[in-house]
DNA sequence: GAGGAATATGCAACTGAGTTGCATATTTTT
DNA sequence: AAAAATATGCAACTCAGTTGCATATTCCTC
């Protein structure tokens, strides 16, 4: 009876393979390597979708954790540009690994009206709008999506 | 000595005509023609960009209103059709008119991460991301830009 | 490895945009 | 004018996110 490959990829990361990963990520952007950091690093390495803090924290075995580390821990991984937030739904931000972006824009997100579920158009990336001939200089483009999801159409 | 158009215009929105357009807006829409309506929708009218909630209310010059009657008057405003949530910033929504929409999109909306000025884009408008062979059903796409404005670049 | 500087964490208290219940006021209908 | 329907104001509340400060952890140097 071998495990399902989700359980083995979740015990590896517990086991440390993804701590690896996390601290090497640390070294680079020159954060310090905090079990706060390490942790929250794995569990949004692991996500399918952006999370809000107490998602996060939800999602912390090891040991629990302040909001308030939460939120400086992510705010830290946002200046070194390893995390960003992703956008707001109902007054709050939902977090997500900055890696799947462009330079200008990252990948659009579609929020069911139905379910509340968020899906990550991982695969779609709309066109920069050509404004810099008006003087803006464009640094993030943002789109977002409402409708209904596959699941409640 | 003819007063400049802005100040003609304000003038004449204050002495009835822009209330008429809204009395006419809010009937159509068979909303109850009270004075918060009236005063919120003359404020959206002349707004060149979305406002806050306090912004509104600090635009309101005949009477004070409670924020409270300003939230509710917006949400009633919103639920027909004639305000829409454009977008947060800084934990606060910004609501504008729902005129220049087109049935599954708005303008995109430029902010300034230096002076926190907010521009619409009137005249961009992004091509519709193509996820419904996907199962999605796509009731509006919103574009956010974020960079230097003119003034700030 | 020990010591010290730099940085991160937890707690409790705070902030502020937005919401809710309820009594009263306004608008519409009859 | 009276009744029914709806809107308003007040005070109290909610809750995501923030702040000050004492303590703990990480890293760097010797
Ligand atoms: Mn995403
Ligand atoms: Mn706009
Ligand atoms: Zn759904
Ligand atoms: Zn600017």
């Amino acid at each position: 009876m071998t495990p399902p490959p989700q359980d083995e990829f979740l015990d590896a990361a517990k086991r440390g393979r993804g701590a690896d990963k996390a601290r090497q990520m640390l070294k680079v952007a020159q954060l310090y390597c905090t079990e706060a950091r390490i942790a929250i690093l794995q569990v949004l390495m692991q996500a399918a979708r952006p999370l809000r803090q107490d998602q996060i924290a939800g999602q912390l075995t090891e040991r629990a954790m302040s909001k308030v580390t939460v939120y400086r821990t992510l705010e830290s991984l946002i200046e070194v540009g390893l995390v960003h937030r992703a956008f707001t739904y109902q007054r709050a931000w939902y977090f997500e690994l900055a890696d799947h972006c462009t330079e200008h824009q990252c990948h659009p997100h579609f929020t069911c009206t139905n379910c509340g579920v968020t899906h990550c158009l991982m695969d779609v990336l709309l066109p920069l709008a050509k404004i810099s001939q008006k003087g803006f200089v464009v640094d993030r483009q943002q789109v977002r999506l409402e409708g209904l999801c596959p699941a409640c159409a």
